[in-house]
DNA sequence: CTTGGAATGTCAACAAAGCTGACATATTAT
DNA sequence: ATAATATGTCAGCTTTGTTGACATTCCAAG
């Protein structure tokens, strides 16, 4: 693909056709589907969805975080995302504590229950993601993150980049 | 990323913390967010959805293809596919003629309205996969298709291989 | 200090798009 | 000819997005 070309710069004028865009769209859009399908399955069993698989993600990512907070990297409106907390409070995979500085913020966790949880979605996920990263090289991983995070809406990318370089 | 490793072979045992592989999924969050958003910005406009597109885009793929083929490309129930089907009939976007040899079947095409439709959409959506392709270039397009193809299932990868060798 | 506006989160009701079940029509096989 | 299969449609439920109304808390202006 693309010889004859220059190497990448991130400048040149690559011909690009229609045909080969039109390729990597239909990828992104198959890709994605089992990219979800393996927690899907998992989250269905329990009768959840995609929407709580992302706020378990989120707020395993970021413990302590605010409702507000995890809105705006989730990009739902909050009417949205109360509804998916407030079943996971309930059934007790995630704990909602009054801010102590501002009373009006709420402070989320997961508890053990939900941590065992997010264990199995992530491992699930990761283990498609490595299998796919060690059937491509990492040449080809190296290029599949520069090109995702190039098709990022800017404040997206502020985001992923915050997220990016924090350590476990 | 990914010093100090053996170069790409599809073979080697590469080591992926599970680091690396939760910045590939998050990237693949982000990313599908930024993916639909131009064409989201127009169908809203126009009162449609995400489920819309995809059925244009693929009668556009694949003019005369039944309901029922399209069905196995979009991964849905025939039900779901049916209520989106309905409304471009309706607003005259998709034209569904019965089959000649077999009249269970119903043939969809895209009337000029849908494809211009179609146009809008897909321009959108191609100007931004432009945009990231020529920031990334073309190694990493490469390596971007590769991870893709690997992360579908088995059966979608087929769908996506025998749209891949159609010329417009 | 108090009071009015902004920020945070919750509750209610609605819409889009997935799903299963029931069914009509057309085809194929027995 | 008739039973079984395949295709597509209609009805109704669920998930998860939306907007609107509202209670609580905080903060800044007077």
């Amino acid at each position: 693909m693309a010889d004859g070309l220059p190497a990448q710069t991130g400048q040149s004028l690559l011909f690009l056709t229609d045909e080969q865009l039109r390729k990597g769209i239909e990828a992104m859009f198959f890709a994605y589907r089992g990219f979800t399908a393996d927690p899907d399955r998992i989250l269905a069993e329990k009768s959840y969805g995609r929407a709580h698989h992302r706020a378990i993600h989120f707020i395993h990512r970021s413990p302590g975080t605010t409702v507000n907070n995890l809105l705006s990297i989730l990009g739902v409106t909050k009417q949205s995302l109360n509804r998916v907390l407030r079943t996971l409070i309930d059934d007790g995979l995630v704990a909602s504590s009054v801010g102590k500085k501002d009373k009006r913020e709420r402070h989320l966790h997961l508890t053990p229950t939900g941590a065992a949880l997010e264990r199995e979605l992530s491992n699930a996920q990761r283990d498609r993601m490595r299998s796919a990263y060690r059937a491509a090289g990492p040449v080809a991983v190296a290029g599949f993150r520069q090109v995702l995070e190039a098709m990022m809406d800017e404040e997206t990318r502020h985001h992923y980049e915050a997220m990016k370089e924090r350590a476990e």
